[in-house]
DNA sequence: CGGATAATTTAGATGGCTCTAATTTTCTGT
DNA sequence: ACAGAAAATTAGAGCCATCTAAATTATCCG
């Protein structure tokens, strides 16, 4: 009977809590993962927050966090919000280093364009074994960020964790190495790009334009004028030089 | 509202037919890559065989054959069996081509041992894009085998079948090059790759074990007794020199 | 050819994850 | 401090994919 092995891997065994080695569905991955996100936005994770994340109705939510709170992944206080629990965390950071780590093996060796990265992560971080983990790890290097220049957790669940302010903070002959752009948009993120505006580049501010926030800078030989919405979606590291 | 994007993407869309893009859930593209595998394997496709092959029980089967004629991607004849339709077949053939594509990049590109190719291929099948599929393939050069010697179908579904003789077939002092390995059982193939008993490589028949079918072969410079549960997972094609 | 056996299907249930509509609770502004 | 608005939950439903038990249909053999 290898019939009675298969079938019951989604949540059922999580739920008697065995610290052997937690199955779980894509969608509760999905959810735990929204919740660190915004958990560590700040405040409190409300039920509407989660359900904007996820594009899902509010009623889903606070049924998921049912289940969530049975499998002792998140601690929940009806009306008041929710929060992960260890367990919890140490799930979600799991499939944020898978996320990132495939984000990064996918532009490194296959060469995906990084507006695209995102989404392809998104279907393979719930397949991914540890095996496979492991391989690309060592194939990349040990990278310690994905192409966005967010932090891959490592497997003990460590983030290494940096504030960087934005490009618009800058002013006007300041050299700074972007660090970050963020992953929001993926039209963002092809025109940035396509300027070569991608963390490690280093750029050059050369003013800055009156209205709105845009800002001109240099990166290698041209500039740019780059309107609120790009600028906005950089991170720097000012040259201290 | 974003929100009712997402939410039907399994089977609901592929019922009312479009000939657009059949998003279809992991549970029916194992049925058709099942079913697709039993026709191949000649007779009529019942619905135990797939019942067995899916580790899953009979009314299971029967349930998803009704929503899988629903879908036209089957035919069914009540207690008679099923057949795929042209669509279905299609369908089969591009998660076969996935799976096989994966098996391939996983060895090559990632080193995986060929014995765990499989599983993990079979993970990975249900979530691989059609642009990954696109850039793995132009990576390995267009192969048209996976590692196991199965061809590898394309992306319009043709499929270079080759039947190749066991290697339980050959005589004393045959030279013959493997072809195709059986990748049922992956202690069988944990094995064979041991002892380089793979794709390619080319064996000499030195003589026969009285009992049971075993064969001493040698490959490279060693000679081994294959028992006969390794000896009947190979199939070559002799040398006809 | 007809009864025993095997295969298949029907019936009815469950769990996961989602939805809408209705209700309850919390927040907020005057 | 309270009424109206906003947020969260409950209620009730549906689809997918599975199960077991029971009924039906096909097969096989004496």
């Amino acid at each position: 009977m290898t019939r009675h092995d298969s079938h019951y891997e989604e949540g059922t065994r999580a739920e008697r809590e065995g610290p052997e080695r937690a199955s779980v569905s894509k969608a509760v991955e999905d959810y735990l993962k929204a919740i660190y996100k915004l958990q560590r936005a700040g405040q409190v994770v409300t039920t509407s927050a989660i359900a904007e994340r996820l594009a899902v109705a509010p009623p889903s939510v606070t049924n998921m966090i049912k289940r969530l709170a049975r499998m002792n992944l998140v601690r929940h206080t009806p009306y008041r919000g929710v929060e992960l629990t260890p367990a919890g965390e140490k799930m979600a950071l799991e499939i944020i280093r898978h996320h990132r780590l495939l984000e990064r093996y996918l532009a490194e060796a296959l060469g995906v364009p990084i507006d695209q990265i995102h989404d392809e992560a998104e279907r393979l971080e719930h397949v991914l074994s540890e095996e496979l983990e492991e391989r690309m790890d060592a194939l990349l290097g040990y990278p310690a960020t994905d192409p966005h220049g967010d932090p891959i957790p490592t497997k003990e669940g460590v983030v290494a964790t940096r504030e960087y302010q934005s490009l618009l903070n800058l002013t006007p002959c300041q050299r700074a190495v972007i660090r970050r752009v963020s992953d929001e948009d993926p039209d963002v993120l092809r025109n940035l790009a396509r300027l070569g505006l991608l963390p490690e580049a280093t750029i050059h501010v050369l003013r800055l334009e009156a209205e709105e926030g845009q800002i001109v800078v240099e990166v290698g030989d041209t500039e740019h004028l780059l309107p609120l919405a790009l600028a906005s979606a950089v991170y720097v590291e000012p040259c201290t030089a």
